[in-house]
DNA sequence: TATTGTTATACTCTATAACTATA
DNA sequence: TATAGTTATAGAGTATAACAATA
C-alpha cells in the first residue's frame, strides 16, 4: 500500500504558534484597557438583573450622597460632559429613578434628586456591587488592592477636564 | 436702616462644597475607568499627528510581529470580535497601512500584512508612544510601574473571551 | 456541520457646535 | 457677556443575528 500524501502533522495536533504581541503587554495603556474590559464585563454580568451600567451607578451614588446637586456639578464630578449627561439623566428620569426639580433662586438650573425607586435600586445594587468588587479584590489581596488604588490615583491625577 | 436680606456670604466667596462621591473612589472599576480615561486622552493628544487610535496601534503592532496572521487570530489576540474587526481593517487598508492577501491553502481566510507605509507609520509612532508611556511611568516610578503591571495583569486574567 | 469573513443593525460612549432662557 | 441646560450630530466601540463561501 502506497501513501500518496503525508501531512507534516495530523490536523488535530497543529499547535498554531502563539500571537506575538510585541511591546503591547508592557504598555500601561494596553494593560489598563484589558483590565478595565474584564472588570466592566463582570460588572455588567453581576448587575444585569437591575439593568444598570457603571455610569448610571455612579450618577445614582452621587445623587444619593448629594441630594439637590445641580446637573453641571454632577457631570463635572464624574468626568462626563454636560452635553452627554442629558441623555443619561433622561434615561434615569424615564425609569423613575431620579428627578429634576426647579431651583428657586436660579431659573436656569435644575436640582437633581433620587426618587424612592432610585433609592431602592441603589439598595438592591449594593450587595451586587460588593460581590463584584470582592471578586477582583480577592485576586489582588488586601495589600495588592490598596497598592493598585494608589497607583491608579496617580495615573488619573491632573489628567482630564471634560469641560 | 433695615436690612431686608442678608446673603450668608458674598457671591464671589461662596466655596461650593465638594461633591461627595461616596464609595466610588474606593471601587476598583471606578478608579480603573478614571485612570484609563486619563491615559487614553494623553495617547490621543500625543499621537494626533499620525491620526492613530490605541486600537489601530495595537493592530499594526500585531501585524508587524506576526506577518501573514489570519484576521480571526489578530482579533482574538486583541480581544476584538471578528465582526468588529472588519471595519478596523477596512480603515487601515483604505489608508494603505495594511493589506489582506489570499491564503493558498484556505480560500476562506485572508492573511494580513503591513504595507511599507504601515511600517513607516509604526516607526514614526514609536517615539511618540514612548514619550506617552514615559509620562505615566514617571508618575509611578520604576517600582510602582512594575507593581501596577502585575496587578493589572491579575485583574485581566481569565476575564474575557470575545467569541 | 463548522469555520472565515462579512453585512446589517443597534446601542452606548464620547466629542463639537450651536441654540434657549436665563443671570 | 457668561452660565445652565439642551438639541443636533458625528465618530468610535461594542453587541447580536444572519449570510456566503469554503472546509
Amino acid at each position: 500500500m502506497m501513501i500518496l500524501t503525508v501531512p507534516s502533522a495530523p490536523a488535530a495536533a497543529e499547535p498554531e504558534p502563539p500571537v506575538d504581541l510585541g511591546a503591547l503587554p508592557g504598555l500601561i495603556g494596553y494593560a489598563l484597557r484589558r483590565a478595565q474590559l474584564a472588570v466592566a464585563q463582570d460588572f455588567h454580568r453581576r448587575v444585569a438583573a437591575e439593568d444598570i451600567r457603571p455610569g448610571q451607578h455612579s450618577v445614582l451614588t452621587v445623587l444619593q450622597n448629594n441630594p439637590g446637586l445641580r446637573a453641571a456639578r454632577v457631570a463635572q464630578a464624574l468626568g462626563i460632559k454636560r452635553t452627554n449627561f442629558v441623555p443619561v439623566l433622561d434615561g434615569l428620569e424615564a425609569r423613575g429613578l431620579a428627578e429634576r426639580r426647579r431651583v428657586p433662586g436660579d431659573r436656569r438650573a435644575s436640582a437633581l434628586f433620587l426618587t424612592e425607586a432610585g433609592k431602592a435600586v441603589l439598595a438592591r445594587l449594593a450587595p451586587l456591587v460588593a460581590e463584584h468588587e470582592a471578586r477582583f479584590a480577592g485576586r489582588l489581596g488586601p495589600d495588592g488592592r490598596s497598592q493598585l488604588m494608589g497607583l491608579l490615583h496617580r495615573l488619573g491625577e491632573a489628567g482630564f477636564d471634560p469641560a
